[in-house]
DNA sequence: AATATAACATACTATTTTAGTATGAATAGT
DNA sequence: ACTATTCATACTAAAATAGTATGTTATATT
């Protein structure tokens, strides 16, 4: 039960976007290269966002990407259920194909548990992190490992 | 970002052994067949289960598994953490491997969300489940589907 | 002591998922 | 025209998943 490196990158890359968002559009090249992940798989991965409608893009020479919404308005959820479809930590949390769903008391357990992350997840937004952000950058502490 | 079936079916077959936490040793044929395992696969997983603690075994005839701890001792959070290791969303939530911890707040993130789920997973025991797979059978309301 | 029962153990396998890489096409500003 | 940048598809190696197969060992009962 891991995140993939998909949503974690994802994530990082909205957060470059959004550290840039007032320059308009961004080259992905760029984020991709301060978040550390390669260009081409930071494509596929953008590209996902941009079709779930949390990135627009621009072609061609001074194209690039930039958040749809400002910051504030993009949940971390939003951008884990576009990056790994429906959020759920089992398949049949809301399917009706449990053949036994009146023993399954069991399910129960793993939709409270989906609902308590969904909550957590639609708690924070990107304004958050890079609020988070600039504090830690602002302080001098270092953590170089 | 599922829990996997070894996760899911172990949680059954402990609710299983719960339900009948007051007959002693109950075999593992029984459980699995209730709960719609094959009987291989939920020895293997039966045996995680009694290496990390939560089941006692008794070999030979008259022979099975009970819970090492009455139910109400048993959290759901106990049984995910021993069939799928250390519980973390992410692997270097407490590692030390992130290369750039200091510009690292999306960690925080899945810091807090393992954090949470912890919490809901720790608030839920065995004998809850089995309190609510009583409940849900005392009344006469079936959802065949 | 023999037998049957049930747990214990290891190895194997097909399928799916993950985490990318490779190759190129389309578009837009200069 | 040229170049920068997004867009798109196809491929692949490695790992994880979800089991199956083939036994071995211990113990209560007969």
């Amino acid at each position: 039960m891991k995140l993939t490196t998909k949503t974690r990158y994802g994530l990082r890359l909205l957060l470059g976007f959004a550290l840039r968002y007032n320059r308009g559009y961004v080259q992905l090249n760029e984020v991709a290269k301060a978040e550390g992940v390669t260009e081409k798989y930071a494509e596929q991965i953008v590209r996902i966002l941009k079709i779930g409608g949390l990135l627009t893009s621009q072609r061609g020479v001074q194209g690039g990407y930039i958040l749809s919404y400002p910051p504030e308005k993009i949940t971390v959820f939003q951008v884990v259920e576009t990056l790994e479809g429906k959020f759920s930590i089992i398949d049949c949390v809301d399917s009706k194909n449990c053949k036994k769903i009146s023993s399954c008391v069991v399910r129960k357990v793993w939709s409270k548990l989906t609902d308590e992350m969904i909550k957590t997840l639609k708690s924070i937004t990107l304004a958050d992190l890079v609020e988070d952000y600039k504090k830690e950058n602002s302080t001098n502490i270092v953590y170089e490992i």
